[in-house]
DNA sequence: ATTAATAAAAGTAAAAAATACCTTTAAAAT
DNA sequence: ATTTTAAAGGTATTTTTTACTTTTATTAAT
C-alpha cells in the first residue's frame, strides 16, 4: 500500500442504527442495552465495528442482519460523528445510518438474544454517548424524506387503511393532519392500491385496506409538495 | 484505550472538499491538480487526512484554511464514502463536504501554489476515483437547501443585485426564473436590505445593490416554499 | 431638448395548491 | 327501523405560484 507511511491516520471505524419501525400505531426505534464496556448495560443504539474490506452501507447492513434478520432494509446515511472524545472507550469514528423496518417481520428470538426493545420516542431513555444526537438527527432527516415522498412503504404493513398511514404521518411530525385533506393528497399521488377488503375493528363502517403499487408500475411519483424550484 | 484488541478494524481516514464559488456570474468548483501518487497531476477535490485528536469537521475546515486561508467559511458533511477500493492507493474512508465561499476574499496565492483552478460545472473535467460522485451528491445537498432557504450570503460578494441573486439561482438548479417571481419571492422573506447605490454597468436604469441583512435581525426566516408537514 | 432604448421595478389576473370545514355513506349495534 | 361511528367524498375559502403587463429611471442617440 503506497499508504502506508501514513499509519498514524488510522482510526477506529464503526456505524450505529438508528432503527424505526411502526407498532401499534407507534413510531418506535429499536435500543439496545450495550453488552459491552464502557457503559455496559447502559442504552444505546445497535453498532459495529466496519470491517477493512466492508463498505460502511456493508458493515451496517450486516449489523442490522445480526439483528433483526432481515435482508434488503431501507437504510440511509445520516452523518459521521468523529469527536476524539465522542466515545470513552477509544477514539472511534462512526457513521450514523437510519433504517425502517417493518416489525412484524423480524426475528423476536434475535432481538431478545441482544437485549433490544422497541421504544416510541416519547418513552425513549437516554441513550449513552451521542446516541440521542444521532436520533435526532435521524428523525430530521426521516422528515425531510417524509415531506416530499410518501413513506409508509418500508414501515407499515402489507395492507393498511388510510388512517394507519395518517397516523404514521402524525406520528413523525407529531401534529394532526386534517383526515379529507390527507386522504386527498395521498390518493392523487396514485402510489396505492385498494384492496376489496375493510378493516372493521375501528368504525362501522369499515376502512378500506391499501398497499402501495409495485415500484415498477409506479412510473413518477409527485413530490408531496409541488414546489417550482 | 479499551479498544485495542480492536486494532485491526482501524482505517484510513480522509476528508474531501467540494468548494462551490460563484465568480463572473457562474457558480464554480475549485479542483486541484493532484499532488501525490496515485493519479498524481491529475484533477481532482482537495482532501487531507484526519488527524487523531481532530474531528472531521475539524479536518475540514484545517484543510479549507490552509487553501483558501479562510475561516468560517460555510460547511456541510455530504456523506461518507467507503468502498475499500475507492482510492487505489490504499483503502481509505473519506467524508465528504461541501463549503461556499467568496471567491474574491481568498488568497490567490495559496490557490496558484496548489494547483488550482474555479471551473464552471459544465466545463468540469473528469475528477478522479470517486470525486465525481462527490460532486453529483454536493450539488443535491446545494439544490436542496437553496430550495428551501435563500442562498447566497456565501457566495455573492457583499454587495449584489436582485439580478445577481436571481442568475446565481439559474446556475444552481440550471433553469431560468421569471424576473418579477424571482424579486416578489425574494423581497417577501425580508432577509435583504436595499443600499442607496445602483448597478449601473448592466441597464440604463440600474438596478439597486442590497446586501443581506444581519442574522442577528432576522428574527424568523420564512422558507422559500410554505408546506404543510 | 426630445426621443428611443433598456433592464429594473412594480403590478395584475389566472391557475394551482393548501386549508378549513361540511355532507353523505356503509355497516354494526341497539 | 334507528342510532352510532369513522370513512369517504365533497365544497368553499384562502394562500401561493405562475404567467404576463405596465410603469419607471436612466443613458445614449437624434
Amino acid at each position: 500500500m503506497q499508504y502506508d507511511k501514513y499509519h498514524n491516520y488510522k482510526r477506529f471505524v464503526s456505524v450505529d442504527c438508528v432503527i424505526f419501525g411502526y407498532e401499534q400505531e407507534r413510531l418506535k426505534l429499536l435500543v439496545f442495552k450495550r453488552a459491552i464496556e464502557p457503559a455496559k448495560g447502559k442504552w444505546s443504539l445497535i453498532g459495529g465495528w466496519v470491517k477493512e474490506e466492508e463498505s460502511v452501507e456493508d458493515a451496517a447492513r450486516r449489523v442490522l442482519h445480526d439483528i433483526t434478520g432481515l435482508k434488503d432494509v431501507f437504510l440511509e446515511q445520516v452523518q459521521t460523528f468523529s469527536k476524539p472524545q465522542r466515545d470513552p472507550g477509544g477514539n472511534v469514528l462512526t457513521i450514523a445510518f437510519y433504517a425502517m423496518i417493518k416489525v412484524e417481520k423480524h426475528s423476536n428470538e434475535l432481538i431478545n438474544e441482544f437485549g433490544a426493545q422497541w421504544i416510541s420516542l416519547p418513552e425513549l431513555p437516554p441513550l449513552i454517548f451521542d446516541h440521542d444526537q444521532m436520533v435526532q438527527r435521524a428523525l430530521e432527516k426521516l422528515r425531510l424524506k417524509a415531506s416530499y415522498e410518501m413513506i409508509g412503504r418500508q414501515l407499515l404493513p402489507e395492507k393498511f387503511t388510510i388512517t394507519n398511514l395518517r397516523n404514521l404521518y402524525s406520528e413523525i411530525f407529531q401534529k394532526q393532519f386534517d383526515p379529507g385533506n390527507f386522504r386527498k393528497k395521498v390518493l392523487s399521488l396514485k402510489i396505492l392500491h385498494r384492496l376489496d377488503e375493510k378493516d372493521m375493528s375501528e368504525s362501522r363502517k369499515g376502512a378500506f385496506y391499501y398497499k402501495f403499487r409495485d415500484i415498477e408500475e409506479v412510473e413518477f411519483v409527485d413530490p408531496i409538495f409541488k414546489r417550482s424550484i
